[in-house]
DNA sequence: AGTGCTTATCGTCAGGCAGACGACTATGAT
DNA sequence: ATCATAGTCGTCTGCCTGACGATAAGCACT
């Protein structure tokens, strides 16, 4: 069978972010509000589409440094101590997921220290840092008791994909630290998983875990008091990338 | 920005399938002989493109169904005891991996039962399961020291994806019991837990952890012995499909 | 300076689970 | 009858976790 360019139906690509990060002790997405129909003035996930000489990671980091000004962390330049992690999530391609036209969409989670406020494209008042429970409560109220209208598109269901595989892969990788500055204590990773798991920890197992496993925090010799009470000691991500055994979530 | 279809650039969307199985105490994927070029006559994952008003799953299983006659199995039809299991794996867009154009490929994951002889479109020497070292190992010797070309496009990329996606989940879940019929002894499921992690576990302990797991197994009352040796008690799977704490790959 | 509050860090103890492995059972093959 | 094969039940030891007591070292008061 030659190359029939008619055999097969054309698509457009897309790529969506979930950008979650930790402030004030609760889980964030990045939303950013549509301009333009449909589902104009609606919050949604950033993203866009992708070039014609573009991979999709590419895509994907270029959306993000857009939208946060981030880089994505790349481990062949070990200088670099700062940068999201990123990583693909999952595609989604409803036939009726966009009204207009048949798009794929190839859905990337972004993980990144807490930021500055968040611009989009300039404008600030069309992005928000928001909390995943409040995205995610379907025409509730948010923290201001404004009606919260449902993301865009399928985006509230890629935003709970998202949600879900950063709570699952913090327990067995060391992917929390993404959420931490490059010099952290262990309460504040703790905090982050407390913030991620939605759960409070006991911080002494919770240290006797982080700082028992090896090559997993490599402590810098300095100390903080940012959090108040006595210092801590600072640490940075060690090399161990895999948690094992894991760290177990509580029940319910 | 009103919609302007010249804005993206139009991409061609497919699926691919790692179909996975255990025969001969080997874990097996499904290979296709492509019939034209590019790499005419190279082994190749099943797969093609995405219908205009399909899905990406229903494409998957639709797939799936060409390939291997399998139905997948829905956990909404409680009566339907046999079927594959499919997922979503990841999805490849590199802009050179189709020389002809823009392909992006939503790759799936399916695992099987062993099966009868595998059918392409009905010609059968065009299809086969082959063990994936062999379909992994570049530019080797297969079984039949028959010298092995590696698979076309990106899919010893894929293939390697799914293998590991395969050998990760069966740590924490159920899915291991989607490698074996619906009745099934303790032994053939560790012979499936030895397949695809390629090492040997102890009988007893493997025993010890599957049953005493509640919920994993189910007794049907039933016995057998086609294993040789005692006769074994045959099991369905329960309806846990989460195994807390999960099953220990053995280091390295 | 002292008191209280906060957070960090170290220790102890009991229970659960996994790895190693012995022992016994029930079939088919010779 | 004996052996080979596979299945099933126990035992023991070590490691890890959860629960929680105790101490350390800062800050904000008075």
């Amino acid at each position: 069978m030659p190359y029939d360019p008619s055999a097969f139906p054309p698509f457009a690509v897309t790529v969506d972010l979930v950008v979650l990060t930790v402030r004030r002790h609760a889980l964030c997405a990045l939303a950013v509000r549509r301009g333009e129909p449909p589902f104009q003035g609606r919050w949604a996930l950033p993203g866009g589409f992708v070039r014609a000489d573009e991979d999709l990671a590419q895509a994907a980091a270029r959306e993000l440094a857009e939208e946060t000004g981030l880089r994505v962390h790349d481990p062949s330049v070990p200088a670099q101590d700062h940068g999201a992690h990123l990583e693909q999530l999952a595609t989604y391609g409803d036939p009726k997921r966009d009204p207009r036209m048949r798009v794929v969409s190839v859905a990337h989670l972004a993980l990144a220290p807490d930021l500055p406020a968040p611009r989009a494209g300039g404008d600030a008042s069309n992005a928000r840092w928001a909390p995943v429970e409040e995205l995610l409560q379907q025409g509730g109220y948010g923290r201001d008791t404004e009606p919260v209208a449902p993301l865009a598109f399928d985006h509230a269901q890629i935003l709970a994909d998202g949600v879900e595989r950063a709570r699952s892969k913090i327990e067995y990788s060391s992917l929390a630290t993404a959420f931490c500055p490059p010099e952290f204590t262990v309460g504040e990773l703790r905090r982050v998983y407390e913030a991620v798991w939605g759960v409070a920890l006991d911080p002494r197992n919770f240290h006797r875990k982080v700082t028992g496993t090896p090559g997993f925090l490599v402590p810098t010799g300095g100390t903080t008091t940012r959090q108040g009470g006595r210092p801590a000691q600072l640490f940075r991500a060690g090399g161990a990338t895999l948690l094992n055994p894991p760290m177990l979530r509580p029940e319910v």
